[in-house]
RNA sequence: GGUUCGGUAGUUCAGCUGGUUAGAAUACAUGCCUGUCACGCAUGGGGUCGCGGGUUCGAGUCCCGUCCGGACCGCCA
């Protein structure tokens, strides 16, 4: 038996009880005449106290586990003289009266505790003992009792957990795919899926029903803080439901989950059209835990011999509450932000509606009082606050300006990340066009079914299709998304040569789901939440690799087993590959 | 594909306008210390300043290239 009990579980409770215990060596603190070890396990850290009067030879051999050696120890759990408060097993230590090195350590790259000295990459290096400090750790916990409360929900609410195939098929929309060689048939090519999908839909043609999976897909697209080449899923589809429907369940999910892991009440989520995110907060993922809406100035800016204003195709803006006390030194900073490439703004404009009530602008020289009055007015600003306004193309100045109302409502303390908005954003154009080839794409997926009322203009008026879909927003970040499918091979053809495929194209890469629909397939629709964003969501945190036990990094590599990685001649041969060296 | 920040002791960082032997903290080693819990005190070892080239009397510092890492834009149905 290596333990009796594990390093986080004794207290006062426990004394006079004689136990075995095994763990990493956290820190030792040696005295002289006594020695105090930390030994930690994934539980907790209890106190070893090791005397030399009692016996020196086992004391003296405390003295030499270095941090991280594995050690076993029995001994008598005592109170403690000094009682440390902020400790779980704080009451008590361990008088040991024997010890084992069950396994020596080399010095650790990087200390292995709450606040590390390591660098991330270091820590990604050596990421299994990254994962022996505390924070990781309990992202992991945090993590695993999400999957276990996404399962308990869905599967009381009657929903069967099937997999799918990784192995699957190449298909040209959307994301790149990752592509594995097929040995048994030279020249062809597995990929990996970037969403169950089109499964998914075939298990509502079996009557599935009601289905999920917690599921790793695949995108070999560019990283980012919030974006993994292989990433989790809670991928689900139901028959028989309208958007309602769905909407009410996943509700329904996350309320759930927010109270059993964080024992928070969220109320029923508010509902935005897409058309209205776009407005409001230039933006189709609003973080609406303010507001700071975007408004349009273009009206009331024309013509007062601005240049700027006068050639720019939209004047946003938006106001700051209690921002009039920006000094010039920091709107000059604010007007740097807008103009790095990545905002691509030529300038900042700006008003102050001072604590006396007098407007100041960057622009008196074109507006008087009267017309500062109008921006006031549909700023609804007051005393203490402050107006930016972003001039230039529409889209670019809405993005632009959705950029700097995230970035102010940041600088402001807006964005707590213990404090959590959930939204539905509701009708999605289902199409959008390819500035360069001039195509219409699919917004979400070709699956998507277009709302009802709009399904006439599928011909007529493409552009102006409302989707039958809805995302799930939480604090800005896009945690869920999903539709009511087509279900009708014609409607299904329809969308697929509006896209640009030909008939035997379609035909040839959704055939089977195609053909499938010909034989009774029930209308349905689902929705899938990216997990790990979900999981540093509840954490708190933006970056989704903290959640994920093993990420990779920005430039999809692995550094502690440092993959991807070339492959022997003989394996390409068999494979019938031929790889390009110069 | 692009923008931007960084790379100096095991680790986290400082190092000014180019100028003596490259520093601090921490970790590590040794010694002292019987109530520590970030223990304390003393001593010590530890450097290819990412790599290559250039400018210069002289480069950690300036320039060019390159590699690695972070954040972002494009991309991500």
């Amino acid at each position: 038996m290596y333990r009796s009990h594990n390093c986080g579980e004794l207290n006062i409770n426990n004394i006079g009880k004689h136990v075995t215990l095994a763990g990493w060596v956290q820190r030792s603190r040696d005295l002289g005449g006594m020695t105090f070890i930390d030994l930690r396990d994934r539980y907790g850290i209890t106190q070893l106290l090791f005397n030399m009067e009692t016996d020196s030879g086992l004391c003296s051999s405390a003295r030499s586990v270095g941090r991280e050696y594995v050690i076993q120890v029995e001994g008598k759990v005592v109170e403690r003289e000094n009682k440390n408060p902020k400790m779980a097993t704080g009451d008590i230590e361990i008088m040991v009266t024997g010890m084992k090195t069950l396994n020596p350590s080399q010095t650790p790259p990087f200390t292995i505790e709450e606040h590390t000295d390591g660098g991330d990459d270091l820590r990604m290096k050596y990421r299994y003992l990254d994962l022996r400090r505390a924070p990781v750790l309990s992202n992991m916990l945090l993590r695993h009792r999400l999957a276990q409360e996404t399962r308990k929900y869905l599967d009381q609410s009657g929903f069967l957990e099937v997999e799918t195939p990784v192995l699957i098929k190449s298909t040209p929309e959307g994301a790149r795919d990752f592509i594995v060689p097929s040995r048994m048939n030279p020249g062809e090519f597995y990929a990996l899926p970037q969403s169950p999908q089109t499964f998914k839909q075939l298990l509502m043609v079996s009557g599935v029903d009601k289905y999920f999976q917690i599921v790793k897909c695949f995108r070999d697209e560019d990283l980012r803080a919030d974006r993994q080449p292989e990433f989790t899923q809670i991928d689900c589809e139901m028959s028989f439901v309208e958007r309602e429907d769905i909407l009410n369940t996943f509700e329904g999910l996350v309320r759930y989950l927010f109270k059993k892991v964080k024992n928070i009440d969220i109320p029923q989520l508010e509902r935005i059209s897409y058309a209205d995110a776009m407005t409001y907060y230039g933006n189709d993922k609003p973080d609406t835990r303010f507001e700071m809406k975007l408004h349009d100035l273009t009206a009331v800016t024309k013509g007062k011999g601005f240049k700027v204003f006068d050639e720019a195709g939209s004047v946003l803006a938006i106001c700051v509450k209690n921002g009039a006390s920006y000094t010039r030194k920091q709107l000059d900073e604010l007007t740097e932000w807008v103009k790095r490439p990545q905002i691509g703004m030529s300038g900042l404009i700006y008003m102050r509606h001072n604590d006396d009530g007098t407007l100041k602008s960057s622009v008196d020289k074109f507006f008087n009082e009267e017309e500062l009055t109008k921006w006031s007015r549909l700023l609804q600003s007051e005393n203490g606050d402050l107006i930016l306004v972003l001039a230039g193309e529409p889209g670019r100045t809405r993005k632009a300006m959705s950029e700097l109302r995230l970035e102010m409502g940041d600088r402001m303390g807006l964005r707590n990340p213990a404090s959590y908005k959930c939204l539905w954003v509701l009708d999605f154009p289902l199409l959008e066009k390819d500035t360069e080839s001039g195509r219409w794409h699919a917004m979400h997926h070709p699956f998507t079914s277009a709302l009802p009322e709009d399904l006439s203009k599928l011909e007529s008026d493409p552009g102006t299709i409302r989707a039958n879909a809805y995302d799930m927003v939480i604090n800005g970040v896009e945690v869920g998304g999903g539709s009511i499918r087509i279900h009708d091979k014609m409607v299904q053809q329809k969308m697929f040569s509006l896209l640009g495929f030909s008939d035997e194209e379609a035909q040839n890469q959704f055939g089977f789901l195609m053909n499938a629909f010909e034989f009774g397939a029930p209308p349905h629709g689902g929705i899938a939440f990216g997990f790990d964003r979900l999981c540093s969501l509840f954490g708190g945190t933006d970056s989704i690799r903290d959640f994920i036990a093993f990420p990779k990094n920005n430039s999809g590599r692995d550094v502690m087993i440092d993959s991807p990685s070339k492959v022997s001649q003989v394996q390409l041969k068999e494979l019938a590959i031929q790889v390009k060296t110069n």
